[in-house]
RNA sequence: GGGCCAUUAGCUCAGUAGGCAGAGCACCUGACUUUUAAUCAGGGUGUCCCAGGUUCGAAUCCUGGAUGGCUCACCA
């Protein structure tokens, strides 16, 4: 915008912004038949490589592309850092080597120009490996300052919103999408290892089904149709599940119309998995292993430390069930409470706000929400959920109250959500009539009728056990991460004015 | 949505009691051929988030707004 402005008004100006100046650099240098946005640089090495690799290429000529990201000038030589994705390596360039008008090039580039460098390996006088440039050639010119060398980008607000900094000076930045993208590939890696096939489902929705939740909305011209953004990926992999596929998985983008935290954004990511002749049980080993052995794969240890507390991920995990936690955190016993009557009087007693229409199910859940949840440092497996708030599960066999599903919690997060799912279309069809009852009665975040869906199950859905996993919580656990923000490349942020 | 806090140079931050807008890095001019937060000499480059108000005078006090952070509510 600002430079929009300058470059408008003439970059031949004297102009005492920084910017400007720069402009005015770029227009030099093409008078000078130098091109500052320049071809692609054979590059030999990396930056890491230079430096790792020094034994081997001491002598060698290698050829280096990167960001100039310090720069020490000393008359007729000079020195500075390149950095690229791997790292820095310093270079050193004097005028009697490269000659007076590259010099003089050299000498007007600025920190954060992109230029590639070929030259002598070799170590200077305070032992830093370092390339001896004999040419150079820019490969972008950088119009606007970066941000500075010593204290980087700090403005949360800035690195959100211009990510490319934060990547570019804060390094801890780069270390956490590294680990993010290196712990996905370890889940897909594990899960293809023990044969689960990777599918795609469709992203855009005619009805918002598989999790309690507010959709996005958006318009399909052409049909002329309401479409929603995804809330989950369970209820196409079910279908998968019902075609035949026997151990099935999704890594996908999810959407969900609702608040903003440290730990939700509108848009996040989960894994979801669907394995045939598997119940919750096999699930919960399903899910400390991968979580472990991607922990291990991407940090080399289970025994890490989130926000200053140790947390161990190593299996098993321990196995509560929740109306135990309950009682444990607040002394009551639900199954000593007889109805929802009773529930409700509960609630009520330990300051709860409700309806007045409330199930014991759902009271005992938000008793679990209220008083446990955030306390559960973990790893720590709950289990068996009320019916009323597990829609999708098949009920306990020994109490149709409860269902055959669990979370996960890990430094007091929700991380993962699963259960022996409901193959049982009657049931599942009373679950959804529940459902858009509350939906009915102003709750949007209820379950709508899946017509659709319930016909594939009366086709029949073999026994099945799923999982899903919020990769960015984990990913968070996993590189410290206060807020999810910080594990999104893009966080979703209102516009500036 | 409520509460609290923040917003000053490109970046990181000071700014006293309401009295000329500050430092470091970056940048500009000059010196310097192995430095590394290079050094030395000189230079301040600004819509103090925005709009009003109070005042002789506002970065500072008041009101409203914007954006962000934390938190509560809601949720996942």
């Amino acid at each position: 915008m600002r430079g929009f402005i300058y470059s408008m008004s003439g970059s031949g100006d004297r102009q005492s912004d920084q910017i400007s100046i720069r402009y005015g650099k770029v227009k030099q240098l093409r008078e000078q038949g130098i091109e500052p946005y320049g071809e692609k640089y054979a590059v030999t090495h990396s930056s890491a490589e230079v430096v790792g690799e020094f034994a081997a290429l001491e002598g060698k000529i290698v050829s280096v592309a990167g960001r100039i990201m310090t720069r020490r000038g000393h008359g007729k030589a000079g020195f500075a850092h390149l950095q690229d994705e791997a790292g820095r390596v310093q270079i050193y360039i004097r005028v009697d080597r490269v000659g007076k008008d590259c010099y003089a090039v050299y000498q007007d580039l600025d920190i954060g120009d992109i230029i590639g460098v070929t030259g002598e390996v070799f170590k200077t006088r305070t032992g830093e490996e370092t390339i001896n440039v004999s040419s150079f050639r820019i490969l972008a010119k950088a119009l606007r300052p970066l941000p500075e060398k010593w204290h980087g980008l700090k403005d949360i607000d800035l690195r959100y919103r211009q990510r490319y900094l934060d990547l570019m000076v804060n390094p801890a930045a780069l270390r956490t999408f590294m680990i993010r993208s290196k712990a996905i590939q370890a889940m897909r890696e594990f899960l293809t290892a023990d044969g689960f096939l990777e599918v795609e489902t469709p992203v855009m929705h005619t009805v918002a089904g598989g999790a309690t939740a507010r959709p996005f909305i958006t318009f399909h011209n052409t049909l002329s149709l309401d479409l929603y953004l995804r809330i989950a990926t369970e209820l196409h992999l079910k279908r998968l599940i019902v075609g035949g596929m026997e151990k099935v998985f999704e890594i996908g983008r999810i959407f969900r119309n609702e608040g903003i935290s440290t730990n939700h954004n509108p848009e996040f990511t989960t894994v979801e998995i669907y394995q045939t002749n598997a119940d919750y049980e096999d699930m919960m080993m399903l899910t400390e292993n991968l979580i472990s052995k991607v922990a291990e794969k991407v940090l080399g240890t289970l025994e890490i430390s989130y926000q200053g507390q140790d947390l161990d991920l190593s299996p098993p995990w321990p196995r509560k069930a929740l109306v135990q936690l309950v009682e444990e955190f607040t002394g009551v016993d639900f199954a000593g409470v007889p109805d929802d009557e009773t529930a409700r009087k509960v609630a009520l007693e330990r300051g709860l706000e409700i309806e007045g229409d409330e199930k014991k199910g759902e009271i005992l859940f938000t008793f679990f929400e209220k008083f446990c949840e955030e306390k559960l440092w973990g790893p720590v497996f709950v289990k068996d959920y009320p019916v009323e708030v597990s829609p999708l599960a098949k009920r306990s066999l020994d109490d149709p109250a409860l269902t055959d599903r669990f979370e996960v919690f890990l430094a007091g997060k929700e991380v993962a959500n699963a259960f022996t799912e409901l193959n049982d279309p009657l049931d599942q069809r009373g679950r959804f009539e529940e459902q858009a009852q509350k939906r009915a009665a102003g709750n949007e975040e209820a379950h709508m009728m899946d017509e659709d869906f319930i016909t594939a199950l009366e086709y029949g859905m073999p026994p099945t056990g799923g999982l899903g996993i919020g990769i960015d919580r984990v990913i968070m656990i996993l590189t410290d991460s206060p807020s999810i923000r910080d594990v999104i490349l893009f966080p979703t942020m209102r516009p500036k004015e």
